[in-house]
RNA sequence: GGGCUGUUAUCUCAGUUGGUUUAGAGUGUCGCCUUGACAGGGCGGAAGUCACUGGUUCGAGUCCAGUACAGCCCA
């Protein structure tokens, strides 16, 4: 068969991937196989493909292949999710280059417009997703916003609002005054900035110029101070107990008060307190009692309320009011100061906090199973370090706010009456039926019922994720979601773990009473060269889709995999997929080389061509019990090594080298039939991690009949190896690279041919292996001799001495410097041993089998050093 | 400030309940080879006080405590 000498990387993926697409190899329906199902987790329908989803996909996707090829119902499902905030940002900003102001516009235009967007470009990721070989069932793309999934969404509510745990409350929240919408405390990100700390001088009422001083960061935010405290074993300030005192600029008199919360030590040890704008300050004052004074509008300027500054920017009142209190004199000092701000996800906006009317779910009777089924293995995370990250944030779990300020989203399903009452129903038509049922003399109409205006943080759709995508909270019948669900494996990064794991979980427990999936693997983060994160922002993130038109999508595949341990962060080289692309090559030469030779069917089997492949066949079935173990651990980038090294050192560099017939010379019949079916197997390890070019291979092999495609292939089973083979090839190829070794060292070429004799001091040698030491080392004579050969080349192989007759002189100094090495090593080796056995508690407490070990390692050095110690002797007789 | 990880060869990491010839792999590096699958290759070599200090033990990279440094999460 003729093979094009280049694999064509770019014909090859678009042709198989196209040809498992048309054969329906990704389809999954529900059949009596067992099922082996992952659900994607759902990339943001704005993005495109970064190195995140790279590796997080290629791991979902050699998971996926794996189980297909173990014979499971193989089902991964992909899809989107709407990502509200930031998916309204972009809409919004397009309208605002088109000239078209997002107030200007109904709710219904608005939503028109995003959805136009959401088509445009909501399938990106998906479509380079196939590039990389995602073996998804593609029939089953799933949408956050579908019909079905935002019914399922409106059901949750409304359910977990009949339940009591959904409710309407005001609470200081997150507020973005960017996106004008409140945030989760999860999407709120804490930034170190440097900023300034402003001594301000307050005076107190009813006395003569006297004062006290508070510290803060933000001096604009005395216009809503509404007490000022300290602690109530501070003696510093004991004497004002009962006193009030006069925030600057507005003169409003407020209470000096005493609370534990206050930090002694910090600032001036005064605290003033502005309930309506820190959340800390806003517990005082529930506490307390105090007023609470908002005086920001929802876009970050300053309200009536505030009397100064009104309709200004916070930052900019910030130096304008430090200005103001300077030329007042309530300026003491300004210190610098390094301080955390949060700041938007989305935004990057500084977070307000702020009081205001939200939806909010109450989690903590949800979080108890939940924390239960990690605690308790039900569910297993890989790496299990992340199991104490999951407790602590469970066991301090919070109400979730889980509306929005948006129109992207599920409406929701909440409906006031003139009344001030709350229905909450799946329609507007419902609404108006409890209602009028509710209030019967009332006689509301449509007109008289307002729908909320917020929709749901996306979440709350994301939670439902592995049961919505299988319709199992409309019908918790359906025979999809019986047989799908649970899921098998997530996997996701451990930055999510709370926002979305750790609520799928409760999602699952509580409407399928069962667990959402048995395995989390938790990816790390892909980093650049200097270990920051790849970012857009940056822009230090190479395009995936020309890595993979430069190395291949299996290059790539494998660069990603190569060290990525679960848990652990990538730090990405492009060099990992020329690694890659170089692994493909020389699989393909492999190839090649395979089916270039010519079978002679008359010839016999060779002796040395049998024990290799016998050898190769316990080698792989050791190796292959390796590799089913590091996957049974999760341990892919292992399970990917030790395939590589299987194929590379193994298969090519040794079993090939074996087998090959003299150049231009045929091959044997069964040799070559039993080369084939090694690869065959070897491509079946592989495929996972390398779909495309393992198929090309497969059907190059040998001709293959229409189903028989790699992608279905059955996985070997595993098999126990011939352990004898294995050990007695050990030696032989010790033998080997010691003969390899000589030949360096006493610069003998390859093709000079050589007469080795062996004095066998091992009880056991086995001499099958003797044709391929002949072969591969170049040894025309191998002779095994009882007595020592003199004036020959003398090494040792264990405790086995070899000899070689060299043609030209020996430099003995160099020879004698060498072993005098050689035997100081083995004598501090030795005496390392016998320190120990010498030590009585040692042979005593240790046990029999660790005791007898050292005492071989002490014969075996004593042995060693004996023959040295006489080569040494003849050397320095003959100097 | 509270909590959790980690620190092993240039780099990236293994090292599985403490004992397996005085620590392993990939990568890089150095030397040699190379008309016959593959220079995107072959062969061979060098490279580590297992962060530091103590402790437990017959025995510690592995267990315990403390220190230093790094990272992550939470406030």
């Amino acid at each position: 068969m003729l093979i094009n000498p280049k694999y064509n990387t770019a014909e090859s993926e678009a042709h198989w991937y196209k040809y498992w697409l048309d054969k329906g190899y990704f389809r999954s329906i529900p059949d009596q196989r067992e099922p082996y199902t992952i659900v994607i987790p759902p990339p943001n329908v704005t993005g495109v493909l970064h190195m995140g989803h790279m590796l997080n996909n290629t791991i979902q996707d050699v998971i996926i292949r794996r189980a297909r090829m173990q014979g499971y119902n193989a089902c991964w499902v992909p899809g989107t999710d709407h990502a509200s905030i930031a998916t309204e940002a972009k809409v919004v900003n397009k309208l605002k280059e088109e000239g078209i102001d997002k107030a200007s516009i109904t709710r219904e235009e608005f939503l028109t417009h995003a959805w136009e967007w959401k088509e445009k470009h909501g399938g990106i990721i998906l479509e380079q997703l196939k590039k990389l070989g995602a073996s998804c069932d593609w029939e089953r793309t799933k949408f956050t916003m579908d019909p079905d999934m935002y019914e399922s969404v409106i059901d949750v509510f409304i359910d977990l609002y009949n339940k009591g745990l959904i409710y309407r409350g005001v609470r200081m929240v997150n507020w973005d005054p960017k996106a004008l919408t409140a945030l989760s405390d999860e999407e709120v990100i804490y930034k170190e900035v440097n900023s300034k700390l402003y001594y301000l001088k307050y005076f107190i009422e009813g006395t003569d110029g006297e004062f006290i001083t508070i510290a803060t960061t933000r001096p604009e935010t005395i216009l809503g101070d509404t007490a000022v405290c300290a602690h109530p074993e501070d003696e510093r300030f004991a004497h004002l107990k009962g006193k009030r005192v006069i925030v600057p600029l507005i003169n409003r008199s407020v209470p000096f008060i005493f609370d534990e919360y206050v930090d002694m030590e910090f600032g001036t040890g005064c605290l003033k307190i502005t309930p309506a704008h820190d959340i800390n300050d806003y517990n005082i004052g529930l506490k307390h009692k105090l007023d609470t004074i908002d005086i920001f509008n929802d876009n970050g300027t300053l309200s009536e309320k505030a009397q100064l500054y009104i309709g200004e920017d916070r930052f900019i009142v910030r130096k304008k009011i430090s200005k103001e209190l300077e030329e007042k004199g309530h300026l003491a000092k300004i210190e610098d100061y390094a301080n955390k701000v949060g700041c938007s996800e989305r935004t990057d906006e500084v977070i307000e906090p702020k009081l205001s009317v939200q939806w909010f779910m109450n989690m903590t009777e949800m979080a108890k199973p939940a924390l239960e089924v990690v605690m308790d293995d039900t569910i297993k995370f890989h790496p299990p370090k992340f199991k104490n990250t999951y407790r602590h944030w469970m066991e301090n779990v919070k109400d979730w706010c889980i509306s929005r300020q948006l129109w992207w989203g599920q409406r929701i399903p909440a409906y006031y009456l003139p009344n001030k009452e709350i229905i909450v129903a799946k329609s507007m038509e419902e609404a108006l039926a409890t209602a009028n049922q509710k209030f019967p003399a009332e006689g509301y109409t449509i007109a008289d019922i307002t729908q909320d205006d917020d929709v749901l943080d996306t979440w709350f759709s994301s939670w439902l994720w592995p049961i919505s995508v299988f319709d199992g909270i409309r019908h918790p019948d359906n025979a999809d979601i019986k047989y799908y669900y649970p899921t098998n494996d997530l996997i996701t990064a451990p930055e999510i773990l709370f926002f979305w794991v750790a609520r799928m979980i409760m999602a699952g427990l509580d409407y399928r009473k069962d667990i959402p999936f048995k395995n989390v693997y938790l990816t790390g983060i892909v980093r650049d060269k200097l270990g920051r994160k790849m970012s857009k922002s940056l822009g230090n993130s190479p395009d995936p889709i020309l890595l993979m038109e430069k190395y291949g999508a299996d290059g790539v595949r494998v660069g990603m995999l190569l060290t990525s341990p679960a848990g652990n962060d990538l730090p990405f080289d492009e060099s990992l997929c020329e690694q890659g692309r170089n692994f493909t090559n020389k699989i393909w030469n492999a190839l090649r080389l395979m089916t270039g030779w010519e079978i002679d069917e008359t010839i016999p089997q060779p002796q040395y061509a049998k024990v290799a492949i016998d050898w190769f066949n316990a080698k792989f079935d050791e190796t292959f019990i390796q590799i089913e173990d590091h996957y049974e651990k999760y341990r892919l980038s292992d399970a990917l090594m030790t395939t590589y090294k299987l194929i590379w050192d193994d298969f090519c560099s040794w079993y090939l080298e074996m087998i090959k017939p003299a150049y231009q010379h045929p091959i044997d019949k069964a040799t070559y039939e039993s080369t084939i079916a090694l690869m065959e197997k070897l491509m079946k390890v592989l495929h996972p991690f390398m779909p495309f070019v393992t198929e090309e291979i497969w059907h190059l092999l040998t001709e293959r009949t229409e189903d028989d495609n790699i992608i279905i292939a059955a996985m070997p089973k595993i098999t126990e190896p011939d352990k004898d083979i294995l050990s007695n090839f050990d030696f032989a190829l010790e033998i080997i690279q010691s003969i390899r070794s000589v030949r360096k060292e006493k610069n003998i070429l390859n093709k000079e041919s050589l007469t080795l004799f062996i004095k066998n001091n091992e009880v056991t040698l086995d001499k099958r292996f003797d044709t391929i030491i002949k072969k591969l080392c170049n040894i025309d004579n191998l002779e095994y001799v009882n007595e020592k050969q003199n004036d020959m080349h003398t090494f040792m192989v264990r405790t086995t001495e070899l000899f070689v007759p060299l043609t030209q002189n020996i430099n003995v100094e160099e020879e004698v410097a060498k072993l005098t090495t050689e035997l100081e090593y083995y004598k501090g080796f030795r005496d390392n041993v016998m320190k120990k056995l010498s030590n009585e508690r040692f042979v005593n407490s240790a046990p029999a089998q660790v005791v007898e070990l050292e005492r071989k390692k002490q014969s075996d050095a004593e042995q060693k050093i004996e023959v040295i110690e006489e080569q040494l002797k003849k050397f320095k007789s003959n100097l």
